[in-house]
Order: structure tokens, then C-alpha cells, then sequence
DNA sequence: GTCTATAGTCAGATAGAC
DNA sequence: GTCTATCTGACTATAGAC
């Protein structure tokens, strides 16, 4: 009938996780929504910390690539060495949020899979990402400080913060997004304007000047 | 023994609950902590999610009505009506992180607890959210217009958005701040310098210009 | 590889003695 | 109000027939 069992119970899997969160998901739902058998998971997985493990790498491991790539083709076009501030946080933010137009991989579902794994408290997923993780936040770093050469050390620090944050955010999403939502709003969650607005706001929030906030004494009162 | 046994419980499932997610906590660990016989939650609250709910908005009430009261006083303390926005930020923001500062309440506990619930996927806490927060939303939302009159609707939607998301994600934290940790850095999480940090980020991001983000073709390749 | 059947665990909730 | 004891249900995982 499927195509594969294994390839059913990714596809299954993502789709569930993404909507109601890991431990939320039970192995049941995800084989009815895959239509095998109960014990296809643990047999071509293992488990279920190994299926989500899987799930991670298959998916993870080609956007930090992505990420790489773009980082390495920035270098190449600025042999100066000083990348535009904007086009880095674009290699960084374009690649996770690239996959919601890309239907064909999973599309919003694994953005939101991904963005879930940001905030997930699990010890064992954040060892996977941590795994995932590092040699991308070691190679985009150096490449933000020589951007931003005036700011400290420890404020590079936060502001990348701050951007993973947006980044996580939005792509948990539309959770927190509904409970704004008393405005109507054009439902213009088309990918392509957010990644704009997102990186205006994080180009701008980067170049934020340093000892600015005008600390307005007390708040009246 | 303990001051009271419903307040042990609030105390116990608060921590817990923001250490480990609101599925992943069982009652027989609540009670455990709290020191309480496990049928004690059922009979003060009636049900976990229940519990839930009245966690949520014993901590949120609070909160919600410093952020409102913060908002009266710019208010009167400009009277025409242009609050500049790093006032208004920090209305919104620090009623949120100052908890962090307040150990008597719960302190960094709650604050983490706080993240959570932003990100949570259940329908049951998504609820009590909207409830709890509309109000809020709604009167800070045209002050923040005022600030910027040339922001058009759609743009100051995703904006509000994206300082949400920061809050969010901060509050929800220090799971992923060790993903990138290999910087050593002094550990300044001080929420004093967090706030002035965050602010100054979010102003210079619900500042950014418009048309802005310089396109950059393709990302070279 | 795929299935059924089930073992073993742990959850939330409640009845009823104190 | 608090406790013990227990019910009921859901889960992961596995053994073993096909």
C-alpha cells in the first residue's frame, strides 16, 4: 500500500509530533496515521526516543547544510571578509524557514516539528541538537563578529540569542499567534514576506546602539 | 506540618511543572515534592488540568494588571499621547521578567513556568491563555500604534509578534542559551541586565525601516 | 517484514476509613 | 482534610506465529 513503512511512519510521525508536541504523541497514533502496524515502529527504530532521533537527523542535517553552504558562498562573494549584516542572518534564518515552501519535504509540518524542538525540555533531544547544532553556531559566530566589529563579545552573544529565539518562535508557531489574533489580519503567513520581516527586524534589532535604552528613571508612577 | 497543603501543591507543581513541561509532571511527583498525599490534588483542585488553570492564573492575574498599571502611568505621564517605545516595551516586558528578580514569589521558577505555557500546545491551557491575555493585548496595541503612526496594521501585527516571541522564548530559556554555550561568558543572566538588553533589541527592531531588507538577489552561488 | 497478543509500567482519579 | 488502597485506562515494548 505505502510507499515504505519506515518512509509512512516519518512522514506520520512529523505530522503528529509537530501538531501535539513528543511526549503528547503515542506510538498508537502515529502507526493508525501511518496505517502499519503497532510494532513497525520499534521494529525498524528501535524506540521511540530512537524514531524521534531519526526524524531530527533526517531533516536537520540537510538545512545545516544548507546553512553551511550559504555562509561558504557569502565568504566567496565578499573576500573582504565583511558580509552584510542582513545576508547573514539570511543564511541562518532562510534554510529553516525555506522547508514551509518545499511541500514536497513536509512542508509547514516540519518547520513546526522543528521549532517545538527548540523549546522541548527532553535531555536526550537536547543532546541530539546540541550534536546538530554546534558546528553551525561555531562557523556563523566568527562571521557576525567581524559584521558587527564595535559590539562586546558578551552583547554578540545575546543578540544571536535573541535571534534563535525569533527564529524558534516562529517556527513553534501560530500557537501564540491566534491569541493575538483579534485582529482579522490578511492571513499572509506565506513564508516569503515573513522571512522579509523577520530579518528587518533582526538586522535592526542587531544594530541596536549600545547603551541606548533611555532608561526612563521610573516608570512615573 | 507544611504552611498548607494547597499552597505546597502550587509551590511543588509550579516548579516542576516549568523543570519538566505539564504532561511530562505526574501528580505522584507533585505530591511527592509538595510533601502531600497524592489524592490531595483532586480534592483541592479537583483535576491536574485543573490545577493547571489555577496556576496559571494565580501567577497571570498579577502580572497582567502591573503590566496595565504600568500602561495607565505612561498614559498620564504623557498626556499627548506619545509614549515613546522603549516605555512601552518595557511595560510589557518587565512585569514578565521581574519575576524572575521577585524570589519571595516563586521567582525564576515561574518565569520559566511562564515560557512554557506560551509554547504549550494543549487546547485546554491555550484557552485559559487567550482568556488571560486579551485584555492586555488589546489596550497595548494602540499604544504601540501612536508610537508608530507610520507603521502600517499588518506590519505592527508581526512586530508585536516578534517582541512577543523574544519574551517567550527568553522566559521559556536557558535550554537552548546552552545549545550555543560554548562561549564561556560571565553568567549574566541577571534579569537587570537582560531587560535593558531585550528592550534595546525589540526597540531598534520595531524600528527598522520599512522597504528595508536589501533583497540581495540570490544568495550568490 | 508484518502481524497478534500480551507483559509490564505508570498515569489520573476515586471510594471509603480515619 | 487527610490517608490507604484500588480502579481503570493508556502507554511502550517484546515474544512469537505467519
Amino acid at each position: 500500500m505505502s510507499l515504505d513503512t519506515k518512509e509512512a511512519i516519518l512522514r506520520a510521525s512529523e505530522k503528529l509530533f509537530s501538531q501535539q508536541g513528543f511526549k503528547e504523541t503515542s506510538l498508537r497514533s502515529i502507526t493508525a496515521e501511518a496505517g502499519v502496524n503497532l510494532a513497525a515502529v520499534n521494529y525498524h527504530f528501535g524506540s521511540k526516543d530512537a524514531l524521534i532521533d531519526a526524524l531530527l537527523a533526517h531533516r536537520l542535517r540537510p538545512m545545516n547544510r544548507d546553512r553551511l553552504q550559504r555562509l561558504e558562498a557569502l565568504r566567496a562573494a565578499h573576500p573582504d571578509g565583511a558580509i552584510p549584516l542582513d545576508k547573514l542572518i539570511r543564511a541562518f534564518v532562510a534554510p529553516a524557514l525555506d522547508l514551509s515552501r518545499n511541500t514536497q519535504q513536509g512542508g509547514a509540518v516540519f518547520v513546526r516539528l522543528l521549532g517545538r524542538t527548540y523549546i522541548e525540555p527532553s535531555a536526550k533531544i537536547q543532546d541530539a541538537l546540541r550534536e546538530l547544532y554546534d558546528p553551525v553556531i561555531q562557523r556563523f559566530r566568527p562571521a557576525f563578529a567581524a559584521a558587527l566589529p564595535e559590539l562586546p563579545e558578551g552583547e554578540l552573544y545575546w543578540r544571536l540569542h535573541f535571534v534563535v529565539g525569533l527564529l524558534a518562535y516562529l517556527m513553534s508557531g501560530s500557537d501564540m499567534m491566534r491569541l493575538i489574533a483579534s485582529s482579522r489580519l490578511n492571513e499572509a503567513r506565506d513564508s516569503e514576506q515573513l522571512i522579509e520581516r523577520l530579518i528587518a527586524f533582526a538586522s535592526a534589532g542587531m544594530l541596536a546602539p549600545l547603551g541606548a535604552a533611555p532608561t526612563s528613571e521610573e516608570h512615573t508612577e
